[in-house]
DNA sequence: GCAAATTAATGATTTATTCAAG
DNA sequence: CTTGAATAAATCATTAATTTGC
């Protein structure tokens, strides 16, 4: 039973700390800045909002079908076949609004967050482009590096971002360990 | 010159499309599903709560130093300072939770967002690495692959995400194409 | 038939590359 | 040239299919 234990131990060997105050840009030196408690974030703090015990079985009944605590998204059917036909009508990297919009449709045929959309194109994207490389290598029909793809892979632009929303923890209710400081990844441990 | 006009130009021939209902499993058959009006996100609908002209010169003011119209990040000395700190501390990828604090600390110092303080440790990480293996080729003495690093590339688990905020073009405001039908995400004009 | 054991898919993260502002 | 920002590729980790032994 491996123990592996909180392997971001950031900063733990790190009491105190005080940034070796250097001659900083006299630009913008508002703040003191002196010590800088790092403290401040390192702390785990318990988590504020998100007591251990709270999401059991909280039913927050949306969809039957999805788990209250929670592991991976798990699409309907309803969702995958709307999501393909975007992305058959030529979405790709779909903006921050239009993954918000996205999501909140999809949000009525079961649980979804944006993420999930997010990475669903990410993947859907990267998986389509390996299927057909692997068909034109050993096919060599089909459409020989057509002009269009709609892809546009370099045409960087449209900034997109996130807010973060992490989840902690939570899944395995069994195997209490104690003092698990956090038991990162209990993983299966058969491998895949 | 090529037209790429809305890469994006989703289920623009896609009348009413009604899924094809397949036989989809009963467990979760709890919305009718049906048609599912498509048409409800493609339309720009004026983006309720973003009026189109009521942000051009908005003076949030924070920190002087750092220009409205916004390209990117520029970070101060302190807050580089800090930063790298945090990295010798063995920081890597950190939390969102982390992400969250950190931006807020480092608030303090000047201008930034959640998604500066991510893309920061995720270059400064890559770099590094770069940096080591150069080193590590031309010189070849140093740590030769050292045991630590702290970063333990497959430890893979602390979820971590965040909410899409978007801010769009203004980056070439030349080459108006016209019959740009439907320039989704109207977002912020003046770029970020 | 059915549940454990495998395998196939695919959701979620991280790393490597690339673009472009300054 | 440095480095913030963004995307694509590579990987890990779960879940559903599918197979297998009873």
């Amino acid at each position: 039973m491996k123990v592996h234990q909180l392997a971001r131990g950031f900063w733990e060997h790190e009491p105190s700390l005080s940034l070796s105050c250097k001659p900083f840009r006299p630009t913008s030196a508002a703040h003191t800045l002196s010590s800088f408690d790092l403290n401040t974030f390192i702390r785990p703090k318990t988590t504020p909002t998100n007591p251990p015990s709270s999401d059991h079985n909280n039913p927050h009944s949306h969809q039957v079908d999805m788990q209250a605590g929670g592991t991976r998204w798990n699409p309907t059917q309803e969702q995958i076949g709307i999501l393909e036909m975007m992305y058959r009508g030529g979405v790709r990297t779909p903006t921050a609004q239009q993954i918000e919009q996205i999501t909140e449709q999809l949000g009525k045929y079961g649980k979804i967050e944006g993420k999930n959309v997010f990475y669903w194109f990410q993947n859907h994207k990267a998986r389509e482009r390996q299927k057909q490389k692997r068909n034109t290598l050993g096919g060599r029909s089909h459409c020989p590096r057509n002009s269009r793809d709609d892809d546009n892979p370099y045409k960087r632009k449209c900034r997109r971002w996130s807010f973060v929303c992490m989840e902690e923890e939570s899944r395995s209710p069994f195997k209490e360990e104690e003092t698990r400081t956090l038991e990162l990844f209990p993983l299966h441990p058969e491998g895949r």
